[in-house]
DNA sequence: TACTTTAGAGTTATCGGTAACACAAACTTA
DNA sequence: TAAGTTTGTGTTACCGATAACTCTAAAGTA
């Protein structure tokens, strides 16, 4: 590999001088830096970024984090924390963690080492708390997406999820549904909190009773078995004449269990979820959605994050985003 | 940040006993071992990657580049290189370049900064060849994944995209179909020009001509605008009765667009094309299709790739791998 | 003319690790 | 019991860059 010293010796100045050349510091006479360039040029130098970094005490790295990489609510994620990483002069490494507390916990210790000056943090759930407080610990600024955890300040961007989930309901009850079930992650997942009590409150808002059975508590990732889907809709009889669903991941779940028994969306069930679909589902868009501004998501928050990092010095105060969400009415739910 | 000296010193042990300790290399006694390790843990030392990659001269860090991160062949790929990756204890970042060679080119310019060990490289296009000779010029072992790029030797690993285009061809003739139409990418990707030639190839054995103007050649990649395709089918009159389109993006594109002009998916027009769309088509899974491994693609590579990384001292031969593919038979075909 | 300033370099130390060698003490072996 | 071997640890140099300081000759100034 070319140094700085090869590009020395064979320019005859000092590391020094070639040093200054790369970085454009400190007075060159245009004659060396012609000569310098022009050696660098001829013997193909690239600077090692580790030599830089390790003196520097900073690697130009950030690093996002997400659950999903096959959902395209965090692809079109990250494609907004990447456009705005870029314009900074920042790389950007990706982590998919698959809502995995151990793969997780895996790339934390991957980030540590590698010293990234900052990380996007789509967590798994409350119980990435720990995580948390380990970058907390050693100065890594984070930024939290989609997600708070409980026992943890920091600046986070989130949707209204609660209001979404009101939303959806109170569109499933203006046209005549009564009997509204819900399919949701995790309750360790703030988000997925969210959506169930914006859920209970706009049943109660309507004078529907909240029943246990009709809600299930699952995954919000993909499953490669959909036995625990169909079976809650086996126990639920009479089958609700409406299902909200936390993601979009889900509803797809659900459809496909549906179809397995032979019911379809909307004639038999409507259905309603939170997130468009990928741009496949473009050919038939019929699902009623919440659409959150994935892109966003991923641009404010790295926004946010760059902006921790530039002024460390004096850090402002905790800064909480609530993006707006928007309803897309489709065909998905029947009137009745 | 901890370093390795605070460790020494409060253990009252020398820098390179810490270092032992930490990579378990040379001779400790428990004792000793013991106590640094308890030091280690109270004080939260966190190994730094970049001084180790310094001297140790490898970085650990392979890097991955997809040209559309939304197209679920790329993110099941990923998934497949990055376990593979992860069981040989290397880190893989992800690079997105969309098909352009701007970004590609910035992609490059990292890797070389960064000194990642390998590539696991699926190229722009026949363009893409200044930057594999970049990479092999310092050194950096690459394999190129979906994509050959003539004018450069190296490990490939590629689906079987001739035989695929015959495949489909022949499926529609069976069916009857004698005017069927081709959208495909960019001839300055083999894995197009591949798939136009076994496009070719089987008109030519079932006695039916070629008509350019029956064939669009654009970009494999979503766009935001579908009028280059609506113009293209406008153009064709009459309608060819089947079109086979080179990959899943183009697929649904072509979908759209014929729903934009009131047509539909088999009755007015026969559709097959190569690789599956998202899951989230599995909700109606109707398109006929040629199946690539896509997993296969990322976990065979990055094999590759480790093979070549470790046996840099006496590398083999070359090794071009070709990955059968699969066609899986739906309702999107008509029978005339 | 003598002194100060400035432009354009070079020197040295350092970032946080590891390899290679050195070395004393304890343990074998003949 | 003297010589050789093993064990456990320390020393020194180096990876490739940059910051901070130093130095010299030329230019500016009183």
């Amino acid at each position: 590999m070319v140094t700085i010293y090869d590009i020395a010796e064979k320019a005859n100045v000092s590391a020094m001088t070639v040093s200054r050349v790369i970085n454009n510091t400190g007075r060159i006479s245009d004659k060396t830096r012609a000569k310098v360039k022009r050696v660098m040029e001829e013997l193909g130098y690239v600077p090692n970024q580790m030599a830089r970094s390790l003196v520097l005490q900073q690697t130009n790295l950030l690093f996002l984090m997400i659950t999903d990489i096959t959902n395209p609510f965090y692809t079109t994620l990250a494609r907004g924390a990447e456009d705005a990483a870029k314009k900074h002069g920042f790389r950007l490494l990706f982590g998919n963690t698959d809502e995995n507390l151990d793969k997780e916990n895996d790339y934390i210790d991957a980030i540590l080492k590698t010293r990234a000056d900052g990380v996007l943090f789509a967590p798994a759930g409350d119980a990435s708390l720990p995580h948390l407080e380990m970058l907390r610990r050693h100065g890594v600024p984070f930024v939290l997406l989609d997600r708070e955890v409980p026992g943890i300040e920091s600046d986070v961007v989130l949707g209204d999820s609660k209001e979404g989930a009101r939303q959806l309901v109170r569109q499933l009850v203006s046209n005549g549904h009564r009997d509204i079930a819900l399919i949701n992650g995790s309750r360790t997942i703030s988000s997925a909190r969210d959506r169930l009590e914006g859920y209970r409150e706009a049943l109660k808002l309507n004078d529907l009773p909240y029943d246990e059975a009709r809600v299930l508590e699952t995954s919000f990732g993909p499953r490669s078995d959909l036995s625990e889907v169909e079976a809650w809709l086996d126990r639920m009889r009479p089958l609700p004449t409406a299902i909200v669903a936390g993601n979009n991941v889900l509803a797809i779940e659900v459809i496909r269990s549906l179809k397995a028994k032979g019911l379809r969306v909307p004639e038999d069930v409507s259905l309603v979820c939170f997130d468009e679909l990928a741009s496949y589902a473009e050919i038939d868009p019929f699902l009623t959605v919440i659409s959150q501004q994935a892109y966003q998501f991923g641009h404010l928050g790295m926004q946010m994050l760059l902006d921790r990092i530039q002024t460390r010095e004096e850090p402002g105060p905790w800064r909480k985003v609530v993006l707006p969400a928007e309803m897309i009415v489709r065909r998905s739910v029947q009137p009745i």
